[in-house]
DNA sequence: TTCTTAAAAGTAATCGATTACATAATATTT
DNA sequence: AAATATTATGTAATCGATTACTTTTAAGAA
């Protein structure tokens, strides 16, 4: 690859103003201009990103951090994210960090260096002192995902109100008896839908009975099978039940398959997320879509605010309920 | 973050020392050494990975290129990649190239300007011809989806063989007419598959009917589905059908849903990949299972070793049939 | 045509590291 | 103790760009 000094002999011209007429071509000639894009095509020269990275301190890369590539929830966001920052004239560096503090100290690392202009943080885990204390000194925004701080930004769904229309449309179609299948509570978002889950019972004074709820260790299919496994053998068992992720619902769907459970006249389920895989599983999986591709677009955008320099508000987008036959 | 000036200052020692005490500790004296350790413990300092890369010309890090994330089966692989990688101190650079031509650019350009050491190459989509070219200068492996072309290595299984398998399982089970959910056979997994099905036809002289055969534009469930609903829609249909990837067959088991079709009774389905998702669809989709985390794993050996410019074979690994409840 | 001013191009410092080469400080040999 | 060999440290060039500052060139005014 050449480089701007060959550039700039083959020109005949100082590295200055072959520089120039790539950032400020109109602080140079249109002649001298021409002869220069010409060395450029014919050198077929590209401008060196370290290079530039190193004087200027900008890499128009951005880190989006995410527990798991393997959750297809974060499929979507991603493709919103990638499109806006293209858009943007930015690429994105994708980070997993599998729960693993180690790894996130990594990716941490890579933006104190200077190797990325910001972060884009999806990870439930991550350690939120040190995003805090971060987020003072970079840009970072947070997606889905928050900590509860107002120094840092977000762009997320009102969770706790999502569950709570969930669980009040069970409710509506008759069901008394009403489970849930959560994910550990230490994070936001699961003791917010746990909330919605009881705001909703309350509400109708139905019984939260500490059987029907079973909190998962982990966010996959299995945990899910498991969880409803559980749910299954009690003698007083639900006759629905509100899973916080459609991973969770998916895999309890198929518990039901094997113990041959009508879905739903025997046992309604209702999902969360909206993932590609609900709407192809039997019978389709009644859930709450989250506008994901906007969630991604939208965070992209705040972190470009933030490197500007603004003040950037934190949103919360409108969520709304997907009911196919599993309700 | 301090920088290795301010570190010697601090230290009392010159930069070049700094960078002895991080990079060749035995040329410098044990009291220097740690003198420099406490000035860079006290400054926090971390070497910016800009400056030594603009130097040495390595960045420690990897380019994936993959079409889409959305694919699950690339999260396994990927898995594979990425524990390899950290363990010999790299990290992984995820590069959705959405078969996109100008961003797959994006993306080589990165390795041109040094900003990436290497490339692992699982995009069936990528434009060969450069890969290939580039493959001359810079480290390029290719994982899975490969080109014949004996420059480039490529880790991978024998898709020929699989597919020929897999058909034959079927046809052990009695079944005469056997339907082929294919991907555009550009992409040379899908012809090889499609010649493993015809060879396990020719051998047992069943008949290969085009009608039988339904090639996909895309790859997703909608296009397996789509591609079931054809081969159903026949007055004379096959009993079986095997698909190229699981994301086809599980697609064209919500059509045999949707049509009330017993399956394994009515009709059977083989897929292809082993994907997570196929053990969680009812009846637990039986397919063929690909070392993915392996493939994973030795692509990054393979890279390391061509960094180190040493010669390196291309690799098949072995499969096997993961027979579950659709045959 | 000469003087003033604005625009264009060049020179060299800079970003943060590494490393060849020069020099200073020890260690070894005689 | 002096001469020599070895080891430790420092100096400065370098990687490939950007940009403040200076100098040159061209345009406009008198």
């Amino acid at each position: 690859m050449a480089t701007i000094q060959e550039v700039a002999k083959y020109a005949g011209v100082s590295v200055a103003t072959v520089s120039r007429v790539i950032n400020t071509p109109d602080k140079v000639r249109k002649h001298t201009q021409f002869k220069v894009q010409n060395a450029i095509r014919e050198l077929n020269y590209e401008p060196s990103v370290l290079g530039r990275s190193l004087r200027t301190s900008q890499t128009r890369l951005f880190l989006v951090l995410l527990p798991s590539i393997s959750n297809p929830f974060y499929a979507q966001i991603i493709n919103g994210i990638q499109n806006k920052a293209i858009e943007s004239g930015y690429n994105i560096l994708l980070c997993e960090t599998d729960s693993d503090p180690a790894r996130e100290v990594i990716f941490f690392n890579m933006i104190k260096n200077k190797l990325a202009d910001g972060i884009i943080s999806m990870d439930p885990t991550v350690n939120k002192e040190r995003l805090i204390e971060l987020s003072t000194k970079y840009p970072i925004v947070q997606c889905s995902e928050y900590a509860k701080d107002n120094t840092l930004s977000y762009v997320t769904i009102d969770s706790e109100r999502a569950a709570y229309q969930a669980v009040k449309h069970l409710i509506k179609l008759g069901h008394k008896k009403i489970g849930l299948i959560n994910f550990d509570k230490k994070f936001l978002y699961a003791s917010e839908r746990y909330r919605g889950y009881e705001k909703a019972l309350k509400e109708f004074d139905l019984e939260i009975k500490d059987d029907w709820i079973y909190n998962t260790k982990h966010l996959n299919f299995e945990s899910g099978q498991q969880a409803m496994r559980v749910l299954l053998n009690q003698a007083d068992r639900p006759t629905a039940v509100f899973a916080v992720s459609d991973v969770l619902a998916v895999g309890a769907l198929k518990e039901l398959h094997i113990n041959q459970l009508r879905v739903p006249e025997e046992m309604a389920l209702f999902g969360f997320d909206n993932i590609e895989f609900s709407n192809v599983v039997y019978p389709p999986l009644t859930t709450v879509a989250q506008p994901m591709y906007d969630m991604g677009s939208i965070s992209v955008q705040m972190l470009m605010s933030k490197i500007r320099g603004e003040e950037v508000e934190s949103l919360v987008l409108d969520h709304h309920l997907i009911i196919r036959e599993t309700t």
